[in-house]
DNA sequence: TGGCTTCCTATCGACGGTCGACATAAGCCA
DNA sequence: TGGCTTATGTCGACCGTCGATAGGAAGCCA
């Protein structure tokens, strides 16, 4: 297996795919639902969010259609693909093996174990 | 305390302090050291190393002398100053937060607990 | 009716970190 | 002499993220 040089980045995508794991969502309903489930300790931007939408509906692992929200209002839901999903097990596998892999090193300092 | 947007970025600094928390290193040990500890999971590029370590150098977490190596060549070797060692542990505590809220919504995931 | 707030989608320019390739030099050894 | 290893560093390109901004539609209240 090859080692991940671009270290943690892409997070992002692996947490909007994962929100969607459940069920179909919107915009909106993402931003809350990772801000609350982490317990604000992250947050995600309108503005990132968006265009990691785009790409993960471009790479066919996302398919959206436009529906009404329980407000009554049009929205634009998300819906995780079965390539999507394939693709989220990969993610995560190596998110796993990479923060681990951090872990490892950040264990090793002073103070740190024992 | 503020939620942290930037996600998981900046991953490559805290492991270069880390690295140094023991013993001053030149740019190369580092990079093989990364790799090593992490088996192979972590890679360090030389273009990104080299740029991180004059960021860490301006920011004065870092300070740097020529010195020889044990092969008789010359090194830049690299040490962790009073106030990088302060910020090291300030970077390794908000990553743990936030690499916990990232490991709590995967635990969401179906077939992933339990 | 008018105006305010909330919900919701979306784009834009700027910024900055990472990447892979490349350049360079010095020591070692055959 | 030539080639390998160790070692530092730069460069242009790429791309994800950020904060600001825009705008529309529904609901609420006076």
């Amino acid at each position: 297996m090859k080692p991940r040089t671009d270290l943690l980045q892409g997070t992002l995508e692996m947490l909007v795919l994962t929100t969607l794991a459940d069920e179909p969502m919107h915009g909106w309903g993402i931003c809350e639902r990772v801000q609350e489930l982490s317990e604000d300790v992250l947050k995600l931007n309108h503005g990132s969010l968006y265009p990691a939408l785009q790409r993960l509906k471009r790479r066919g692992w996302v398919r959206s259609e436009w529906r009404q929200t329980e407000n009554n209002r049009r929205a634009r839901y998300y819906a995780l693909t079965a390539a999507g999903r394939t693709h989220l097990g990969d993610e995560v596998a190596q998110w796993r093996r990479s923060s681990q892999a951090v872990e490892r090193i950040l264990d090793l300092l002073p103070g740190a174990g024992e």
